[in-house]
DNA sequence: GTTGGCACTCCATTCTACTGAGTGCTGACC
DNA sequence: GGTCAGCACTCAGTAGAATGGAGTGCCAAC
């Protein structure tokens, strides 16, 4: 855990390395309390936190440099204080600790994937739901991309009279399929001589290293419905075809926020499935694994927080776990799970593949 | 529109066959005023409604009577009335009138269909969207089940010492998968044969139709994996693997109460596909094509309404399209983009079947 | 049967006062 | 110089009282 590499992207304060230790473990105890409580925290019950052994007055002038230094903040005078995006960023960074699960949830991972079987879909939508289980927050789990896994076999199967499926099964037990128009009649036995030379122009290959060479059977009207063939194929192996994506829990975002505006403004967010998908490419190209508040471009979910973790299938990292919550969310618990299940998940999936 | 023959399933009020015109005229007033504003509707308001041209006190002593009879409620004395439950039932069985969408939907549903294409799920998952659009409300789109269409292809591919993956290609474009486990290594070979003699089994026929009739090919090993395929393809048949579903705009149940509460739990029953599949066959079977409040037996969903509209493939009801919203939902809206959409649709998919 | 008039109800809003959690400051202490 | 107790102050939240107004139910007259 504890991405001590990122961050320090914004030159604000006069700090380039942190806190005094005192000040840590009292930004470490609002943050916690506040993340428990959703209340604003006061000096009094930051007293009582573990590695605070000061009175409430010396508390407050912490709390106030704190402030000062944009760590903490204060909904109106006489309240407690609550954290900054820069607060948990710096509780995310340095504090926190590794975090883990209970053994209950580690028990239910463990579980989960014993009896995880079936097919590749469901699986990534139960793991979803897992997650989201877990951790109380909204999980999004884009599916590994097919671009590596190599195909195992290759299909054309006619629909009407111009009409015909091309049906590929890769490695990793993914099948896809994308209809195919074709310019004229095509009887099945051409079909079947197209498909057979495609299976033998791209089986064993990965749909990324289809090219595009020519490919001929002798046959000139054969000939046409491959290379219509091998363009599906290509198709099928860009980008564009691949991300499918998964949201479980998302009925937990009503439970984060009392405001209904926002909830209805991050779940319009969670159906636009390509937002999603490039959100959470962003936070991982940044070499982030959370992004809190502003720090991700997306405005509508400035009180949300994000979680991403890579998942790894056979040492390439291809599929990618995210949890979405207010910005106030358990972040040692959402990480300790992201990564349990990151890892779990990838194992799988590189188990199936071979 | 108008399912004129459902209701009068209890017998509360004397009335076997409604109310006189005027107070006919005033629930009317008061359901379309109370969908539009979410405020109780005075008697006031009701004087400048259409077909009622009598002073306020005439319309309160109606209104009164209404009350009586169960078709409006007072949240509290001196507030205006809003409709009951069976206030609505009766609005939308006798009253509401057609209800029609207006040019631009209409437009945007001609459009979508026109440009409509691709992979089955895609396109249903985009309707859900368009429903969601066009009337406020989420839109549950249930595939249509493949029971009836007919085996294009079978195909076994292994992909892993002992597990072989079984692709069945119907012949209205859906692909299905079913990942076998084998009780021994079986080559390439053996597998060829094995989907050889399942496709002389089961193609042209309908998955429903497959027979659990022995069939053998001679060899005793080959016979083993036969056996097995044929169970996957009668498992594939059988309705639990079948229905997909497609829920959009989830985010307008946010929109539509503000008891944030209340959107978490409609948001959480949302996410159990099998309840919301159930639920909406269960409307279907029993003949209706709203269902309001409590007529549904889901009790989270009681301030919720629901439109269900059959999807007919050739002739055959096979998938289901739903519309979500609050009681107050705006029923002839939502009953006439469900029917539009819904023949749409269908006519769509009876094309791609054949 | 319908209507205008009237007394009544009660939610919603506003205002006030009050409480209490929490702060910032200051002067004393180690 | 850092720490701490004490104190004055601030201000959200709550409760209670007053007010306004939308709406009702009833009744007598048409």
């Amino acid at each position: 855990m504890q991405t001590s590499d990122n961050s320090r992207h914004d030159g604000a304060g006069p700090d380039p390395l942190a806190l005094d230790v005192r000040k840590s473990a009292i930004l470490n105890a609002v943050v916690t309390e506040y993340i428990g409580s959703a209340q604003p925290v006061g000096s009094q019950h930051v007293m009582d936190a573990p590695g605070v052994s000061v009175s409430s007055a010396t508390i407050r002038a912490d709390m106030a440099a704190l402030e000062r230094d944009g760590y903490l903040a204060q909904p109106h005078t006489s309240a407690g204080r609550i954290p900054t995006d820069k607060g948990y960023r710096f509780f995310v960074d340095h504090l926190g600790g590794p975090g883990a699960l209970d053994p209950v949830g580690r028990q239910q991972v463990r579980q989960f994937f014993d009896h995880a079987h079936g097919e590749i879909e469901l699986m990534l939508e139960k793991t979803s739901g897992l997650l989201a289980d877990l951790t109380d927050c909204t999980a999004m789990v884009v599916g590994p991309s097919h671009e590596l896994a190599t195909l195992r076999s290759v299909q054309l199967v006619g629909l009407g009279p111009r009409l015909a499926l091309l049906v590929v099964v890769l490695a990793d037990g993914a099948v896809q399929k994308q209809s195919i128009d074709l310019a004229e009649d095509v009887d099945e036995g051409r079909l079947a001589d197209a498909a057979r030379c495609l299976a033998a122009h791209s089986l064993g290959r990965a749909l990324s290293q289809i090219d595009a060479t020519l490919v001929t059977t002798g046959d000139p009207a054969t000939d046409a419905v491959v290379s219509v063939g091998v363009d599906a194929l290509r198709h099928l192996g860009s980008a564009e075809a691949g991300d499918q994506l998964f949201v479980g829990g998302s009925s937990h975002m009503a439970a984060a926020f009392d405001a209904v505006d926002t909830v209805r403004s991050v779940l319009t967010i969670l159906e636009q499935q390509l937002v999603v998908v490039t959100l959470l490419r962003d936070v991982l190209d940044r070499g982030l694994s959370v992004a809190i508040g502003t720090e991700h471009g997306v405005e509508p979910l400035a009180s949300c927080a994000i979680v991403v973790m890579p998942v790894s299938v056979d040492g390439e990292v291809t599929g990618t776990i995210g949890l979405l919550g207010p910005t106030r969310m358990n972040y040692p618990l959402a990480l300790a799970a992201a990564q349990v299940v990151g890892n779990r998940l990838g194992q799988r999936l590189s188990e199936s593949r071979r």
